[in-house]
DNA sequence: AACCATGGTGGAATCGTTTCCATGAGTGGT
DNA sequence: ACCACTCATGGAAACGATTCCACCATGGTT
C-alpha cells in the first residue's frame, strides 16, 4: 500500500521534546496549573508533534469512557434513523463518539449487544428498548448511565418519549370527528403504551371496544405488511386504521393497493411518524408527526449531562392532515 | 436511582477464585495451551464471577483496537442507513462494536471525525469519502485501515461501490430509447464517477452534449429541492432527468409537482436507489436499485478479513421499470 | 533569623490486560 | 541413572494515560 507507517506519539515523547516531566504535560493538557512559560513550551511540543492523548490509556486509567451507546431496533426505519441523527448531533457537540448496535426489537439480541457496550467500558447508553423493563436490573447494577428513548419501560431510568397518549387521542378523535366508529390500531411489537392510549381513547369517545381492533406486528416489512393485509382481509367493517409507525403505514397502503381497497374512499389511514414521502404517497397520508430528531438529541443531552435528570420527558406530536381520510361511508365495504 | 453499583470484576480476581495466576487466566480464555484441569477450574471460576475481559485494558495492551468506524454522509438518507444496516449486520457477526459519524458531505467535518476515531485508536475505518483523496494521506500514514464505500478517491485505498458506469448507462439508453434526446443528470456534490459516466454515455448514444445538463445540489435536502425546481423551471427543453439518489428523486417529484410539471407527460424522471416508497409515489417511480446493504456488509468484510484486499469490488445495479418514464412528447412542454 | 504557606514540578503508582521468560515437573531415550 | 525435551504455569514487564505525593524554591509573616 503506502509508505511505511509511522508509530503513534505518545505523551512520554512530548514531555521530552518540550524539556519537563510527563504529569506536567497532563497537567497542561487538562487545563491544570502551571506557570505561562511552561505551558507555553508543552503546548509548542504538543503541536509541534500533532500530539493526541489516547482514549484507550486515559479511559483505563479514569475507569470510565467518554463514548455512549446507542441501540435501536431498526436503522432502516425512518424514525430510528431521525432520532439516530439527532444523538450523533448532540455528542458531536461534546466530541464523544457514539457507538450504534441494532436490536431488531429482539431483547435477546439487545441483551447481548449490551455485554459488547460494556466489555468496552461504555457507562451511557441510550436505548429504544425490546424488551420489558426487568432485564435492564443488570445493566442498571452495573453501574449503567441508562436513558430510555422513544419508549419507556423503567420508572426509574429517565426516558425521553413522544406523547403518545395526545396523538393517539388526537387521532382518534378526528376520525371519530368523520364519523368512524370501528378504527383499529396497527401496532408494533413494544408499543404497549400507545396500545394503552388507544383503547382509552376509544372508551373516552364511547365508542365500542373491541380487543381484536389492536394488531400486532414483529418489526420486519413482511409481518408488518402480513399483519396489515391480515386485518384488512378478514374485518371489513373496520372504516379507519391509525399505523403505528412508517413502515406499519407503508404496508397498509401497499396492502390495500393489493387487496383494491381505495384509500380513503373504502379505509380512512392514519399513520403515525411523519416521512418525506407521505406528502408524495398517493394519496398523501395524513399523519402524527413525531420529533424524532429532537427525541434524540435531547435523550443525548440527559446522558451526557449527569446532573439532575428528570425522570420523563414528554415531546409533542402534531396532526398533519393531508388526504387519506374521509368520511365514514353509509354502507359497510364489501 | 437503584442499589449499590457493583464494581466491575478483574482477571485478577479470577485467578484468585480459580486458584491459578492471571496469566493462565487469560491463556485460557483467549484459546492457549492449558490442562483440562485448570481450564476447567479457570472456566467455572469466570462463570460464576460473570467475569468480562475489559476491552480497553487488552486493546491498550495489544496497541490495537477492535472496533470498526463509519462515516457517512447523512444517516437520515435511506440509502446510508441501509449501508450501515450492512455495516452493522457484518460487524455483529464478528462481535465487533462499531462507532458511526454523520460528516453533512463535509470534508472539515470528516477530518474532524477521523481525528476523535483515532484518538480512540480505531485502526478499521469504513468511510463514504467526502473529500477528495488527498486529505486521506495523513490517515493513511497512521496506519489506519481504511475501506472506502459507496465512493471511490483513491486508487491505493481498497473500495466497495455500485457499479455507477452501467447503472447510468441502462438509464440513459433507456430513455433514449423511449425517444428522449434532451436529458438532464441531477446529481450530489461527490459524485464525479457517475457524472463522468453520464456524459459518457450521452456521447455514445450520439446525444447532444451540453454541459448544463448536469445539475448539482448539496447534501441538504433544501438544497436539493432548489437544484430539482431550478433545473426543471429553466430548461423547459429538457424532457428527462435522472436523479442521482432517492433524496434527489423525491425533491425532483415535489418541485415538478409544484411547478405543474406532470410526470411522465411532460418529463420523464429516473431515480438511483430503490426505495420501499418508489412504488407508492404518484406515479410510482422507475428507479436503478442499489445494493446499499450488501455494500456495507462487503465494505466491512474487507475491513475485517486484514487478508489480501482486492484493489476495488464492483456490485452490480438494476433498472426496475415502474411509472415515471414515457414516449418523449413531440412539443416541448410550457 | 526562623518558620510556614504557596504553588510549580517530576517521579512513581495505578488502571486491566497480554505476553515474555524462567521455573519446575514429568516423560522417553540412551 | 542421567540427559534432553516438552509442557503447564506464574511472576513481572509492558501499553499510555492520570494523579497522588514528595520536593523545592519563593516570599511573606512572626
Amino acid at each position: 500500500m503506502s509508505g511505511p507507517v509511522q508509530r503513534r506519539i505518545t505523551i512520554k515523547e512530548v514531555a521530552e521534546a518540550a524539556g519537563v516531566g510527563v504529569a506536567t504535560v497532563s497537567r497542561v493538557l487538562s487545563g491544570g496549573s502551571a506557570s505561562a512559560e511552561t505551558r507555553e513550551k508543552v503546548l509548542a511540543a504538543a503541536a509541534r508533534l500533532d500530539y493526541r492523548p489516547s482514549a484507550l490509556g486515559r479511559n483505563l486509567r479514569r475507569q470510565r469512557t467518554g463514548g455512549i451507546g446507542l441501540l435501536v431496533p431498526d436503522i432502516t426505519d425512518s424514525f430510528y434513523a431521525r432520532l439516530t441523527d439527532g444523538v450523533l448531533s448532540c455528542a458531536r457537540s461534546y466530541g464523544e463518539p457514539v457507538t450504534v448496535g441494532v436490536t431488531g426489537d429482539d431483547p435477546e439480541r439487545e441483551a447481548e449487544l449490551i455485554g459488547t457496550l460494556i466489555e468496552q467500558s461504555m457507562d451511557r447508553l441510550i436505548s429504544v428498548p425490546s424488551g420489558d423493563g426487568e432485564m435492564w436490573a443488570p445493566a442498571l447494577r452495573a453501574g449503567l448511565n441508562v436513558v430510555f428513548a422513544d419508549r419507556r419501560v423503567r420508572a426509574d431510568v429517565p426516558s425521553v418519549v413522544p406523547d403518545d397518549r395526545a396523538g393517539v387521542l388526537t387521532a382518534v378523535e378526528y376520525l371519530a370527528g368523520l364519523g368512524h366508529r370501528k378504527i383499529a390500531y396497527l401496532g408494533r411489537h413494544g408499543q404497549s403504551q400507545r396500545v394503552a392510549a388507544f383503547t382509552a381513547a376509544i372508551a373516552s369517545l364511547g365508542l365500542p371496544a373491541d380487543r381484536d381492533l389492536v394488531v400486532h406486528a414483529r418489526s420486519s416489512r413482511d409481518s408488518a405488511y402480513a399483519a396489515a393485509a391480515g386485518l384488512l382481509q378478514h374485518r371489513p367493517d373496520v372504516t379507519a386504521v391509525i399505523a403505528g409507525g412508517n413502515v406499519l403505514g407503508e404496508a397498509a397502503v401497499l396492502a390495500a393497493r393489493e387487496l383494491d381497497v381505495r384509500i380513503p374512499r373504502d379505509v380512512s389511514l392514519i399513520m403515525f411518524d411523519d416521512v418525506p414521502w407521505a406528502e408524495l404517497c398517493s394519496p398523501p397520508l395524513t399523519v402524527i408527526a413525531q420529533p424524532a430528531q429532537d427525541i434524540g438529541y435531547r435523550a443525548a443531552e440527559l446522558v451526557l449531562r449527569q446532573g439532575r435528570r428528570p425522570p420523563t420527558v414528554t415531546l409533542p406530536t402534531k396532526l398533519v392532515v393531508r388526504a387519506s381520510c374521509g368520511p365514514k361511508v353509509s354502507l359497510p365495504r364489501r
